[in-house]
DNA sequence: CTGAAAGCGCTTACAG
DNA sequence: CTGAAAGCGCTTACAG
């Protein structure tokens, strides 16, 4: 029974279950120290009540927010791409957070200087315990600020470039984009493709073979499964691969631009893996233009545009992602955003998950 | 200076301004009640000491808690179209939330009921002072627990169907559809079409012409503006007019199937008002199969697709659609989310934006 | 315009 | 296993 229309408080509990106020408490956060009857007896007068704990007075208390905080872009950019993955990252990350009792709170930035800013309010106004990052790169101001402040973290995406890409002061989860790529090569061979192509964005690669990009890593699974199941391995640094490799950027246009220029060069195409599925839309409606429709196509994201022309995929598994992002930031079991030692802790720091492909 | 390395507190900052606590509180919510001297050297010292006020006290004592709740969906409702409009909305509502001092949380939910419980929990918990919600229908389980619980909110759309769309008890913020596709009917017309079909979702329409659901909205737009302009303005019930509107359902499948009949029906056709991108973007492909690109396409939502494959399309204008919702929540200058009294206040429960087109 | 006190609703030591 | 007290960091009356 609230009183004049307010919510019940605990205190209302403790009254009309004749405990005290911490048992009460303990009930919510440490339930192993309550009495099972007495337990049982708090829950049902809960219930009753219809209580439910006042968070911002928890969090006062506790020094815990118990949220994250993860930015929202605008789709404007161009290309699809970024789209279809934030929209369900942030779904699946609430979905996961939830599950773990954690909220989710969005924010926008215009530019990282100012995601600094709004970083630093969102952590000195003890809003949020963890900042969950999208895209970072070398040398971002968004990671030195974080890690000056002890502030735990996590970013969806390895830092590309970075001198180590395993530090354990920078945690991650990322797709493995070789080993997607690589399936999806080794999928289009088993079905008896045997000139399998590659639609890629950026066509200047590391001369050592270590992928410094997303894009890199897509093309070599592509490039080291072709050669390998070819037998037409060539030197690492040839990044032609046999003229199978053809690169313009994320555009449906650029798509059948690539298309064309791979027909060109090998008349028996028969598969080409796409870094993206904007590139293999591209692809897939140059090749329905000139009667090949023959010729397989493989993108990446299983975006809704990959469901709705037919063409499989490979998914990025945003469900895993999320949890994962969860695990490091909170342990397996644990309900606590925390910042880890994961040296002394011998816990990962970083997560790395295959995609699924998607056949169609 | 945070003694310890904790962060400095309104105490803190009282001491090294030497006034006394709610002066300093004062600085910050009622600027006005400070002497300009006291308020600028209060400011001086947040500054140095990097102050920020904790929000979970402030919540706690003021009982607001200065945030919004809104439902994050999952992509992987088949066709494009949710996908790219809730990406963004979302985006577009957390920074003008942010303008006005309000934070985003995010939640996620299976179904009506189990969103009722999860907007059970945010309310009791004190977590948020309003709630977003992004598709009503008619007998919206959440729509009679907010109203019953005297909860501020609003919907992005229309409760189409409804008694009375105007209802104040059912505030809510939407785009003008049928003023969309009049004004996409209008320009076509205008560049030359004489022959502007219109490809929908569904076929059945209200026989008193007053739309019943987005799709219809949008149709009755291109319906009366292009009955007007052709002079060929049948009876209200005729569902096809002139055979020039057909329907399917949201896929580039049925765009395209569209595209077949109306050009089958009237093979003069030199233009299509599509009721989405989606459906659109079918209509563009299939012509350009059929060797008639100069048929001009318009679609509606302005997404990725339109940009990317060029054809006009009508842009919801999600930044005014958030400001027009925090307009209803907290008034035109307000600073709290509250429950207005549309009827006695005398101001807008229900703003209708036109979409702007973008011709392309 | 400024100050000293009370209190929002919890959790956290600490005592039994 | 349970209880009485203290206190998290603010804002809100209220007094001057």
């Amino acid at each position: 029974m609230a009183r004049k229309g307010r919510h019940s408080s605990i205190v209302d509990v403790a009254e009309a279950a004749g405990v005290s106020l911490q048992t009460v408490s303990n009930v919510f956060n440490f339930p192993e120290r309550v009495r099972p009857l007495t337990r049982d007896h708090v829950l049902q007068v809960v219930k009753t009540l219809d209580y439910t704990p006042n968070l911002s007075a928890r969090r006062l208390r506790s020094k815990k927010s118990s949220s994250l905080a993860v930015r929202v872009d605008s789709n404007s950019t161009p290309g699809f791409f970024r789209g279809f993955i934030q929209d369900d990252f942030v779904y699946e990350l609430t979905e996961a957070a939830e599950r773990r009792g954690i909220k989710v709170i969005a924010y926008t930035a215009e530019s990282e200087t100012q995601e600094v800013e709004k970083l630093k309010k969102l952590i000195k106004s003890k809003d949020t315990d963890g900042i969950i990052l999208t895209t970072t790169k070398v040398n971002d101001p968004r990671l030195s600020f974080l890690e000056m402040n002890n502030v735990p973290f996590l970013s969806f995406g390895r830092p590309w470039g970075a001198e180590d890409l395993y530090s354990v002061t920078h945690p991650w989860v990322d797709i493995d984009g070789a080993s997607g790529t690589a399936e999806a090569t080794a999928m289009l061979w088993k079905k008896g493709c045997r000139n399998i192509g590659f639609a890629g964005w950026v066509s200047s690669h590391s001369a050592d073979g270590v992928p410094q990009s997303v894009d890199e890593d897509r093309y070599l699974g592509w490039k080291n499964t072709s050669g390998k199941l070819s037998g037409k391995l060539t030197r690492r640094s040839d990044p032609g691969f046999n003229g199978l490799a053809v690169f313009g950027e994320q555009s449906v246009a650029s798509g059948r631009q690539a298309a064309r220029r791979l027909l060109d060069a090998v008349p028996d195409l028969d598969a080409v893996v796409c870094v993206s599925d904007t590139m293999a839309l591209g692809c897939l409606l140059e090749f329905q233009r000139m009667g090949k429709q023959a010729i397989s196509i493989t993108g990446f994201d299983n975006s809704p545009i990959a469901k709705e022309f037919g063409f499989s995929s490979l998914d990025q598994n945003l469900p895993a992602v999320s949890r994962g992002a969860l695990e490091i930031l909170m342990g397996e079991t644990g309900n606590e955003i925390r910042k880890v030692d994961f040296a002394a802790e011998n816990t990962a720091a970083h997560i790395l998950l295959k995609p699924m492909l998607v056949v169609r």
